[in-house]
DNA sequence: CTGAAAGCGCTTACAG
DNA sequence: CTGAAAGCGCTTACAG
C-alpha cells in the first residue's frame, strides 16, 4: 500500500488539516474574520465568538510558519557561547520562560565555536527571528549591523563590550571590580590577586580596572594579575594553581565569576593545602548557586541576573514592537554578598 | 518622516528584499530552478552552478519560514522539565550543536511547570516542528498521540518512562542500582539508604529496585529509602540532613543523581561533621562537572551522555525521513567511576 | 533537466 | 465591523 494511501486511511479521522478556511466554513464567515479574530484585528465581540467556538471545535491552531510569512514570526534567537558556566541554565531559564510569556519561543543558537558566530547567525536569520538575545560576549559590528539590516532588534546580555546600534544590559564591572578590592582590603588582605577570564573579554576588564586602580588608590603595591582562559572551573583551578606555584604568593584573591574562583579555592584548598579564608581569601562575582554552598561558601559580587533578564526581554519587545525606537543601555548596580570565604580572623600580618 | 519613507531611504542600498524572484532573474532562469538548486532537486551541475552564483552575488537566504510551509521547518523542539540540575547545560550543548549539524535549529520548550506542559507543547507545535526531544520525562501519552497526529516524531531522553509511539534512549538504571548496591557492599558499608528523586519519576524508581534488590538478596537487612524530591542541590540537602537526624542513621547513600549527592554530602559533612567517606559513603549516578572536582570527588555511575544525546539525535532524524520507521528503544549500559568519598578503609564494623 | 502554474496557510490593504 | 482579493517566499506536481 502507498504512502498515499495510508494517509488516505488516516485522514479519514485526523489528518485533515484544519485551517482558517475549514473554520471559517463552520463559523460562517469569511477568511478574513478569522484571521482578526486570532490576531488584534478590529472585529465585533460576537464574530470573535463565533470564531473561537468554531475553532475551538475543530481543534483548529494557527500555523505560525505562515503567520510569520508575512508578518511577524514570533521567534527569538537567544545566541549562547559560553556553556562551561553552570550560571547559564538558570539564566536559559529565564529567558525562555519570559519569552514563552511574550507567545514568543526560543531558538537556541549555539555558537561555541567563535568561528562560527557568524554562520550561525547567518542561518537562524533564515527563520526570520523577531529579535536576538545574545549571552556574555558582543556581537562583532558586521552581524549586529546585518541584523539591523533585517529589522532584528539586538539586545547584549551581561556583557559591557557595546556595539553601536544594539541594546545592552549589564552590570557596571567597573565598580564591581572596584567593591571587591575594598572588600579585600577591609579584611586585611594585603597581597590580592586578580584571576581574569578569557583575554578579549571587555567584562573582566572591566573588573580588573576597578580592582587594581581602587588597589592603587590604596596605596596596595603587592597585587599581580593572572590570565585565566575561560570562565570555567577548570580554568580557574589551572590558573590557581600555576599562580601558587610561584614564589611570590598572593594572600587573596578574586576571580572574574564565581566558577573559577570555586575551580581556584579547591585548588588552593586541596591542592596546596591552604586554609581558606585564613591563609587566602577568595572572592568572586554572579553568586552563582555553587556559591551558597556548604563546600564553597563563596564571598561574590551578586548580579541581579532576574532584573537583568526581565529588563533584557522588555527591551527586546519594546523594540520589536517600536522599531523605530534607539537602542538602550541599562546597567545595574551589584552587591556584596560576604560569605566564609573572605572572613579573616583579625590578626597582625 | 514617516517611516514609509525612511524605509524608502534605506532601501536605495539595502533593505530591497532578495528573494527566488531575484536570484532566478539575474540568473537568467526560473524560478522552479533556484528552489531545485538549493534544495534537494534535480538540476545540472552547470544549473546549480549559475543559480549560486547569482545568489552569492545578490546575498540571498532562503526564508526557511516559507519553506516550512510546504515541507520540513527545520525546527526541532527540545523540550526541558528540569532546570535545577547543571546536567542539563551540557546536554542542551550537545543537542543544539548537533541539530544545529543536521542544518536545523533547536527551539527550547521550557517546561517547568509541570502544569503547562501540554500547553507549551501545543504551541511549539504551531510551528510545525520536524521533530521533537523530550529530556528526563515522559511525554503523556496522550500529549505523544497529538505529535502523532501531526507526523512529529518524538524522542525521550533519559527517562525510563515509555511512551507508547515515542522513541527513548535512556540507561538500564535498574542495573545501575544494582551496580551502587554492589559497590556499597564490597566496600564494607553495611547500612545503605537511597535517597530518590521526584516520586513520580520512572528513573529514580528503577533505580531504587536495582539498588534494593541486590542488597536484599545479598543478605543486607539495614537499609533504608528516603523521599528526596527534586533532582536538586537543596532537595539533596534537605533529605539528608532529615535522613541523618534520626536514630536509625545510615552508614552510607546512594543518591538518585549526582547534584543530590553533592547536596547530601555537603549536608553530612557540614551539618552533621561525619567524614566521608569513613564514617559516611556517598554514591550518585550521571557523572556531573562537580563530581570529578577535589571538593568532592564523588563516586558515581557515569552516564555516556555524549552517546545517549548522539543516538538520540540519530533516531530522531532517521524518524523524519522515514516517517513509516517504528519507533525505538535505545538502552545504553553504564559504568562505576570510582572516587574518594566511598573508599572505605578496611576496618570492622 | 527545465519552466509555468498552483498551492502552502495566513495577513493586509482595499472596498463596502 | 466585514469580505474578496492579492500577496508573503517557497515547493511541487505537471508538462515539455
Amino acid at each position: 500500500m502507498s504512502t498515499k494511501a495510508l494517509q488516505g486511511i488516516k485522514g479519514n479521522r485526523t489528518l485533515k488539516k484544519i485551517t482558517v478556511v475549514e473554520v471559517a466554513a463552520l463559523a460562517g464567515v469569511s477568511v478574513s474574520a478569522v484571521s482578526r479574530a486570532f490576531s488584534n484585528g478590529s472585529c465585533s465581540k460576537v464574530m470573535r465568538e463565533k470564531v473561537l467556538c468554531a475553532a475551538k471545535e475543530l481543534g483548529y491552531k494557527p500555523n505560525r510558519l505562515a503567520r510569520g510569512l508575512k508578518g511577524k514570526s514570533s521567534l527569538i534567537g537567544v545566541l549562547v557561547t559560553d556553556f562551561e558556566n553552570p550560571l547559564y541554565l538558570p539564566i536559559l531559564q529565564q529567558f525562555s520562560a519570559q519569552i514563552q510569556q511574550q507567545n514568543c519561543h526560543t531558538i537556541l543558537v549555539n555558537a561555541c565555536d567563535h568561528q562560527s558566530l557568524s554562520e550561525a547567525l547567518a542561518l537562524v536569520m533564515e527563520y526570520h527571528i523577531d529579535g536576538l538575545i545574545v549571552t556574555a560576549s558582543a556581537l562583532p559590528q558586521v552581524l549586529v549591523d546585518a541584523c539591523k539590516g533585517q529589522n532584528i532588534p539586538v539586545v547584549c546580555f551581561a556583557t559591557n563590550s557595546k556595539s553601536e546600534g544594539a541594546s545592552a544590559v549589564y552590570c557596571d564591572n567597573f565598580a564591581n571590580g572596584k567593591m571587591a578590592a575594598q572588600h579585600l582590603l577591609e579584611m586585611g588582605y594585603t597581597r590580592p590577586a586578580f584571576v581574569s577570564g578569557p583575554v578579549a573579554a571587555l567584562t573582566s576588564l572591566e573588573r580588573q580596572r576597578g580592582f587594581i586602580n581602587t588597589l592603587v588608590e590604596n596605596g596596595c603595591q603587592d597585587w599581580q594579575i593572572k590570565e585565566g582562559g575561560n570562565h570555567s572551573y577548570a580554568a580557574g583551578f589551572e590558573a590557581t594553581c600555576e599562580l601558587l606555584a610561584q614564589p611570590t604568593q598572593p594572600d587573596s584573591i578574586f576571580y572574574s565569576d564565581d566558577i573559577m574562583a570555586c575551580g581556584g579555592m579547591d585548588a588552593a584548598r586541596h591542592k596546596f593545602g591552604l586554609n581558606v579564608p585564613d591563609e587566602i581569601g577568595i572572592i568572586g562575582v554572579d553568586d552563582i548557586a555553587l556559591a551558597s554552598s556548604p563546600a564553597y561558601q563563596l564571598t561574590t559580587i551578586k548580579q541581579p541576573f532576574e532584573q537583568m533578564v526581565s529588563a533584557c526581554v522588555q527591551t527586546l519587545f519594546q523594540q520589536i514592537s517600536k522599531p523605530e525606537s534607539g537602542a538602550e543601555q541599562l546597567i545595574f548596580t551589584c552587591q556584596l554578598q560576604q560569605r566564609a570565604s573572605t572572613q579573616k580572623p583579625l590578626s597582625p600580618i
